[in-house]
DNA sequence: GTAAATGAGTACACTGAGTGCACCAATGCT
DNA sequence: AGCATTGGTGCACTCAGTGTACTCATTTAC
């Protein structure tokens, strides 16, 4: 294999060597993804995962700390997405606007990601059914919450405090995923549960809403939130 | 051992197997808790922790699932604690009222279960140190918030369908349970860490409270939940 | 162009969590 | 006293994850 010698490390990029590791490091997420869908995730050995992509199982930590971690391997984009669009607000925007579109931009990328292989829809599958993963998301989204934390308390300085500032991610996130796990265990399909996401983040939001504005004349049910459609289009 | 033949199996008793049962339970605990915080948690093994309780590893795991759950001894009292407030509450109260004291009982209960053995207050120390253990609290926490939901929803069945009562328990336990990491990360002492706890419960029942009041004439700062004296006593 | 430096992948041995199983012995029941 | 139950044991096993010393392709420096 090699006509060309001098591949291209030109123009910004990214080198044989590079290309070869994220190839198999795709290889592995892709025979992971098998295996799981075939045999189940207990049934499933990291040996048999490396196996089934030919390498050595040694090479599969290499690329993932932990069984659980192949799975989200797309993982820290989307908080990257959020913690951006934190940062990158409108100088004088109140803060529920920012973290209304922050959530926004996060369970939109929640939806497309999917598409390459089954991963995002065989994480869900696998959140609901297997303890070890759930965990692993749980505590993956925990930590990242306190990256968000503190973006938004650079943010807003002056309005939150760090304790302000966790409780007011954590309730939000905390509100989304509950109502993202509930939605999934009652085996509501994706766009259906995609909306409980937004439900819910609405919920956190309307809240939200009464930090922004100290001399609170509209924390009510009128406001940007709209929180309760869904309440109503069921019972 | 024994000028009593008969113990008492009379009036409700436990037995001598049960009590023997919960004795070595107890020196498992004991041993934990003293391996792990003179030598750390990672550096203590499960047959380490049996050795000292003089049991066999086996036996380890016939108390415990896991190695983290040894910390969780006391579990799921203060589960219970919130349910049975839940059940309990007077059948016109509202929604608001009956979180807040539940969430009041169990915050209580926190602080009250420490005296015996260092328990809780290792178990804080860990939660912020060590990964697994975590890990574990928070999966431990996520799967008794669909208890609550579903008592919850119990409670008020046509105000709530199942989502709503997920998003709503989600984000008051989140907003707890971030803000409580917060303050422990921040190594502040345990009555500021409650403190803590108790402003972001504020934070999320105060938004819970336009749930109850379809025409809302005071969800404001007035209200119960007295959301923000932690946010300016700092700042 | 050749040599040194780097880093992905490998082989192998090891630790430690957790499980299955056959068994023993104390306890509880009648 | 005799039988059933059940907490605890010993042992062998699987599997996740790590340390280490090695190879070899690629990259970089000369």
């Amino acid at each position: 294999m090699s006509v060309v010698h001098y591949a291209r490390p030109v123009s910004g990029e990214v080198g044989r060597r590079e290309r070869k590791k994220q190839l198999t490091r795709q290889a592995l997420v892709n025979a992971a993804v098998r295996l799981f869908t075939e045999q189940g995730y207990d049934q499933t050995s990291v040996a048999d995962i490396a196996e089934a992509a030919d390498v050595s199982k040694r090479t599969f930590f290499l690329h993932f700390a932990t069984k659980e971690d192949v799975l989200l391997a797309d993982g820290s984009t989307r908080i990257d997405l959020a913690v951006r669009a934190i940062e990158g607000r409108r100088p004088d925007a109140p803060m529920r606007e920012v973290l209304a579109e922050a959530t926004k931009t996060m369970i939109a990328n929640t939806a497309a990601g999917d598409l390459p292989n089954g991963l995002a829809a065989l994480r869900a599958r696998l959140v609901v059914t297997t303890p070890a993963v759930q965990a692993r998301v749980l505590h993956t989204m925990f930590t990242a919450q306190t990256r968000i934390a503190a973006a938004l308390r650079r943010a807003y300085p002056d309005t939150l405090d760090e304790i302000t500032a966790a409780g007011v991610v954590g309730a939000l996130t905390g509100a989304i995923s509950a109502a993202a796990v509930a939605s999934l265990q009652l085996g509501e399909p994706p766009e259906r549960t995609r909306a409980a996401m937004q439900h819910a983040a609405g919920i956190a939001l309307h809240y939200i809403e009464s930090l922004d504005t100290p001399d609170p004349a509209a924390p009510r049910a009128s406001g940007g939130a709209k929180a309760t459609p869904r309440a109503d289009d069921r019972h």
